[in-house]
DNA sequence: ACGTTCGTAGCATGGACGTGCTAAATAACT
DNA sequence: AGTTATTTAGCACGTCCATGCTACGAACGT
């Protein structure tokens, strides 16, 4: 079967197979042979396509912040649509953002799983080089992010004047990963209607 | 030197040594060797007094759940004090408050550190049950505090009727997770000014 | 002064892992 | 059919680590 192997799609499927030892055993558990095994294998296959372990974890890592920019650009263009399309109805622009930012939760098990792999790589990055940069990376778009949101907003009429924009974007940002961190972690403490509920409040009470 | 030894001193100053460790390298930093050589110890000396590596992280992680929730109890006491002591006066009120909830917050060098170390303790709690109860524990205390926090203060008749304590516990408790993690973990994009404004905005925004 | 207990030091073993290197297998191309 | 590039498989080595075990040292009680 060899020689018809895409290359791309053999890295993405060993991302993949990186994900789901990260998730099931912590970053000790990403181990060539471990990886290999997930992916079905061998680990010489592995290394041909992604070389040494350090580029495959690095590899791995891109492809989650690639993979939720993604989903959530593609959010944004469509809620970008219903919202200028017309109405300038509060509710509306509020729910449009929620979808937006609702993106980055882990409101299901596959984004709960991506959302897990996203901590294991932050906190990796903390003390990896390599990781460092695509971590930064991540983090100020994700902060420009909800800048915008909330600027343009403002420039709406959307907001009540004499909002600090820098500070909210802060409390956005920070209120989103700690909803993301705790249903990740404690999901018995923090359950996705319960996160989606403390999403919106939070832009209710922006909104006034 | 050796009799006069308090265990327990040493079982801290051993725990000291796996924040050093784990601060500085992550996880993988943290080995019996590496530990030794942190706390000026060998080898043997840390296992004598701690045993196992598991048991050896498992115990520093406890301590730090310890000492966070001392201090934040510390501080809730002066807090109350100032509270019940007479002003029903909203900003005295708010500042009491944030002056508690601002102890989660890595906001000077030494709670960084602690953040961090808190943070990598999350995760690998995640995969490793015999973390995972004191996880558990310490973050259903955090949530409770909270809880504690705004029921009163809803009671005090200081927060607008009909405000869901439930989405309203969840959604400060991320706002604290997420400030602590951002700040911690990417300290040029939050640092310690903005993130006390935000948590400021936000107590003022539940107040009214 | 002396043995007993507490603490320290370190050797040796076995296992897990990443990586260099080499050989084999497979399918595409001529 | 033969050739070649791509892909897979795996051996062998060196490193790092936790742990079992043993020996040594130092002070306290008697």
């Amino acid at each position: 079967m060899p020689k018809i192997v895409d290359p791309d799609q053999r890295r993405v499927a060993i991302a993949e197979a990186v994900f789901s030892a990260l998730d099931e055993g912590g970053p000790r558990n990403v181990t060539l042979a471990n990886v290999a095994d997930h992916a079905g294998l061998a680990i010489g296959s592995v290394r041909y396509f992604l070389g040494s372990r350090e580029e495959m974890v690095a590899f791995a890592f891109s492809v989650v912040v690639e993979r939720v920019g993604a989903r959530v650009s593609s959010r944004i263009d469509t809620a970008l649509a219903t919202l200028h399309s017309g109405t300038h109805d509060p509710d509306a622009r509020l729910a449009a953002t929620a979808d937006i930012l609702a993106e980055f939760l882990p409101l299901d098990a596959a984004r709960r799983r991506e959302a897990i792999v996203w901590i294991e790589f932050e906190t990796a990055a903390r003390t990896d080089a390599r990781l460092a940069k695509t971590s930064r990376r991540a983090a100020t778009q994700t902060t420009e992010l909800i800048e915008t949101i909330l600027s343009t907003a403002a420039s709406d009429g959307a907001l009540p004047a004499g909002l600090d924009i820098a500070v909210e974007t802060a409390r956005l940002a920070a209120l989103i990963d700690g909803l993301t961190v705790r249903s990740a972690l404690h999901p018995d403490l923090l359950d996705p209607a319960l996160a989606r509920d403390a999403l919106l409040a939070h832009l209710r009470g922006l909104q006034r």
